[in-house]
DNA sequence: CCCGACAACCTTACGTTGTAAGGAAACCGT
DNA sequence: ACGGTTTCCTTACAACGTAAGGTTGTCGGG
């Protein structure tokens, strides 16, 4: 017969390795029970022992990312101390993993929750921008106009549903998601304390402080006045050369 | 019995608007053939008739909503003539109905290929581009720029699978791409006209010249001289005031 | 050395999905 | 009235996620 199973042999690490594998290879669609269980040379149910499910597999695959990410980041040396430099280098190296990982972005944006392994890194993006003088207001709208283009990801940071469940109650959703969030503010310092000042500064309109039509609009005039700019630059350098 | 089946009732328009409606009240998720033949009152195989399947179905959404998107502009009035305001007015146009439909950005970035109703919306916004003294070079930049934030979507516009089935060959379907964007001249004279422009400044290395790599350097910088612009801007009020 | 417990793994099975194949029924032009 | 075409239904299958429970390998204590 074909050589005994070796037991013991499986585990959560090498279940998702297996699914990363084969994300990168066919795609996500491919990522299925059977496949990555064929894969590890086993059965489909074989890996529910390590996995809870399907969705607990494709949130270990963006948890798996975001290692990824983090290691890329020191990978590619010190972060610059100027808050825009240090910016530049965390999107990039984010970047280079989303690429290696076309699959990712997508994956990451249909989530239905925040991965926490993200708030790791929104985090990380807060202390650069208040380090670098921002306010918490002006880092908050930071951090939504790069979202979905320079990060790679982003939805809706603090939709409700990032904070477990909580029925259908907007509110309640919304309230819970600041109990969880301030509860985490010894990890999460200046997620917690941009959470505090937005809500203090909205007073109280819980369920608006994440005015996503303003961040639209800030985000927008952001890069048309950018745009603005480099057509007219474009347009002098042409002129003197003529 | 119940009532005979009203026969020759259906068509693409209703199933399509079906559909829609499942995916406003459920999600996309719920957008099943079943559900969406049972909520027409009809057996799943029925709707075949009208749409050749479920991608199908799914493309003929995203062609309803960016449908709905340009009934959006005209009913929010006449386009400004400035590029800027113009912009600004498309952009949040298509926004609004994104707002309206969730499920929409979603939908529209996991799209194999570019929807062909979405060239439309591309070619509108270049016109307003160079209207406005853009360059085909930047005009491209901008569009990148703007594209999965402001304009809600936009994935890798020119990706060789817009196009057509060309194989595994990324070389003929690049060729292919460009083929079909010059057979459109006379409806997409822009986009054309742009192609034409980029592949002739990279000089035949038709497949690195939509360099993402470059594009989103360039957008990230906008974002970040933005925000740097927007940061000494407070600060300045700021210590005015003190 | 054996043996009971406990994982790890497999088997079977159910409900749901997309859709191929072909049958029945209504409509339409002649 | 009737043959053809369109429209819709029935049946069926493969693939998916996963619940339930059986089997087998490993290991510590008697």
């Amino acid at each position: 017969m074909s050589a005994p199973t070796a037991r013991g042999t499986l585990s959560r690490q090498r279940v998702l390795t297996a699914a990363l594998a084969v994300a990168d290879a066919d795609g996500l669609a491919a990522v299925t029970m059977r496949r990555v269980a064929g894969d590890l040379g086993v059965e489909a149910m074989s890996i529910y022992h390590h996995v809870r499910g399907k969705d607990a597999l494709l949130d270990g695959l963006v948890e798996a990312v975001l290692d990824e990410a983090a290691a890329e980041l020191t990978r590619a040396g010190d972060p610059p101390r100027q808050w825009r430099a240090a910016l530049r280098h965390r999107c990039l190296s984010a970047r280079a993993v989303m690429v290696r990982h076309p699959w990712a972005p997508g994956l990451l944006t249909s989530r239905p929750a925040v991965p926490p392994s993200a708030f790791a890194w929104f985090e990380a993006v807060l202390a650069i921008l208040v380090g670098g003088g921002f306010s918490y207001a002006l880092a908050h709208r930071a951090l939504h106009a790069l979202g979905s283009t320079a990060l790679g990801f982003t939805q809706e940071l603090f939709t409700p549903a990032a904070a477990g469940p909580a029925g259908d109650d907007p509110a309640a959703a919304s309230a819970q998601a600041l109990a969880a969030l301030s509860r985490m503010s010894d990890v999460l310092p200046h997620t917690a304390a941009m959470v505090a000042a937005e809500v203090h500064a909205h007073d109280g309109d819980v369920l608006g402080w994440c005015d996503s039509r303003a961040e639209f609009e800030f985000t927008l005039d952001l890069l048309l006045d950018g745009l603005e700019r480099t057509r007219r630059a474009v347009a002098r350098t042409s002129a003197a050369r003529a």
